[in-house]
RNA sequence: GGCGUCGUAGCUCAGUUGGUCAGAGCAUCCGGCUCAUAAUCGGAAGGUCAUCGGUUCGAACCCGAUCGACGCUACCA
């Protein structure tokens, strides 16, 4: 037990929440329930970025100022998350003062420690996309949006100096095994950071939307110490050193595949400049496809989250996102293959053995929950997936966490059939194996939790139980035989009402 | 081009340092049960572990080559 600081990448408000955005938030939601089940002292952040060139160009173009346009956006994000059951403990967003002070004191920091300078940028130059192409981004020389010549441009900027760190960065990645997961993904990392590292730009003077720098009011601090100083600014770097103090280093950055030389060669680079730990752990996330092909405006196969919500229930959507794909790889969002995880795994397999479960303790145990053997032949399967359980999500594998959840679920239908309860007459036989699976959905309930909070409060509440799930610890509630007999077991309503394909 | 990852049952994937490693889930087929959301349980079938060669007493796992898929190769976030 100790602190667990999780975070997401904070998303860009020049669009609407997204299949990727929840996919990336839900992970790190789950992960950080799973920690306060460990006991862990959590703290879960995600937010929205809100400088930058495009969002200005977006405000011009709806009429409206940057801040009145962002305001307008960010809340459709923490609307989102409401819906999907996000325990974010906190929503940064980069307009907000206390992230101004803490982006400002870090370009102080960095820019105290030598590493940023005054220097040129140069580059091609889109005059009507007020944006730099790089040369294979060219359409015959031409820029891709406008199709129009670009021109070469230069412009002064203050630059990091990241060619300072190329031997500290592969020091550190080579003295934190595991750091990075799934692990292959350092590779990428080292593979980038060994090819050399040319400096970046700090700054821009053709921008306004921005913090200005504090040592040169004359520039507006480029995207990267804006946006990535968002995981220290929103714990009080620049505003509260306690708390600051408290939760730095980040146990875990959760990021997508497309975003990591940012968050695993910029960020800790910037971070050593500054005097500051680097991350403990990044977990690298790949992206969710549809139908296969990633998604976009322009094939129109852009998926909105709440819309499925609606349909299969907020813990419907979470376990199949969480379930479906091994977290590392692409996974395909299918609607078919969501409704066939959320028939067999959800409405099957667990809604279906609460349901009977209920049944028989209504019919043959006067509807009270009866205690469980001390010797069931479920307790050292429990053992086993609780253990499978915990090893999962350790290394951030949602998918094999939920499905070593789910052999004791398998394994409690299986031992109502090898002992047919229903069948038996009233008595200590019947009541010693309900009270068994009774006792394997109270465990159940406990890890798939991060998962399907809704439905598992549900069922624990269904069971008899009067504590409060959440206050449950692995460590210590996971263990058999801990169900307490005697309290009335409802049946209620189907939790997973069985779908059929539209 | 360079670096990296991957190619295991119809599908999605597990397979720690080479010796019950040929597995799971879903789908399919057969059978049982009827407490349960036509749910569940048992069983079966199904793979020359991409291909070729090598190392080894022994390789899905190590080495080389080939074919194929994908990722990264810097200022859009």
């Amino acid at each position: 037990m100790g602190t667990y600081y999780i975070t997401t990448p904070i998303y860009y408000v020049n669009a609407r929440p997204h299949l990727g955005h929840a996919y990336s938030t839900i992970v790190a939601d789950a992960l950080a329930r799973w920690h306060r089940l460990l006991g862990d002292d959590v703290h879960f952040l995600t937010g929205t970025d809100e400088h930058g060139l495009k969002i200005q160009q977006a405000a011009d173009a709806a009429g409206t100022t940057p801040q009145e346009f962002t305001d307008s956006i960010a809340p459709l994000f923490q609307e989102a998350w409401q819906r999907l059951n996000i325990s974010n403990d906190d929503f940064i967003r980069t307009t907000e003062p206390r992230h101004r002070a803490g982006v400002e004191k870090l370009l102080h920091a960095c820019f105290d420690a030598g590493d940023i300078e005054l220097d040129k940028y140069s580059g091609l130059y889109c005059v009507p996309c007020e944006a730099y192409f790089t040369e294979d981004e060219l359409d015959n020389g031409n820029c891709p949006v406008h199709k129009r010549p670009v021109e070469h441009v230069e412009e002064e900027n203050y630059f990091f100096r990241l060619s300072r760190f190329e031997q500290r960065l592969i020091d550190f990645y080579s003295s934190h095994p595991g750091a990075v997961v799934p692990d292959h993904r350092v590779n990428e990392v080292l593979g980038f950071i060994k090819q050399g590292l040319q400096d970046f730009s700090v700054s821009r003077k053709t921008l306004t939307w921005g913090i200005p720098l504090p040592f040169d009011k004359s520039h507006v601090a480029y995207v990267w110490f804006d946006a990535l100083a968002n995981y220290i600014t929103a714990i009080g770097y620049g505003s509260d050193d306690e708390m600051f103090n408290k939760w730095w280093p980040v146990n875990h950055h959760i990021i997508g595949k497309d975003i990591i030389r940012f968050h695993n060669v910029y960020w800790p680079a910037m971070l050593m400049s500054a005097g500051i730990e680097p991350p403990k752990g990044w977990a690298v996330g790949g992206w969710l496809l549809v139908g296969g092909e990633k998604m976009s405006k322009t094939s129109g196969n852009v998926v909105n989250p709440l819309e499925l919500v609606d349909e299969i229930g907020v813990d419907g959507f979470r376990y199949y996102v969480l379930s479906d794909t091994g977290y590392g790889n692409d996974g395909d969002f299918t609607y078919e293959g969501l409704i066939s995880r959320y028939n067999s795994d959800l409405a099957n397999n667990l809604g279906n053995l609460a349901a009977r479960v209920a049944t028989v303790v209504g019919k043959k145990c006067e509807g009270l929950g009866t205690a469980p053997s001390p010797d069931s032949p479920l307790a050292p399967i429990a053992a086993q997936s609780v253990k499978e359980t915990i090893e999962h999500w350790e290394v951030v594998q949602p998918s094999r966490a939920l499905e070593a959840t789910w052999q004791l679920i398998r394994a409690t239908n299986a031992h109502l059939e090898n002992n047919e309860p229903w069948k038996v007459e009233t008595g200590p036989l019947v009541d010693s194996v309900m009270g068994d699976a009774l006792e394997a959905l109270r465990i159940v309930t406990i890890l798939a939790f991060p998962a399907i909070p809704d439905t598992a409060r549900e069922i624990w509440r269904r069971i008899g139980m009067t504590t409060n799930i959440e206050e449950c610890r692995i460590a210590t509630d996971t263990s058999w035989g801990q169900y307490i007999a005697g309290h009335p077991v409802e049946k209620g309503d189907p939790l997973f009402p069985r779908r059929t394909l539209a």
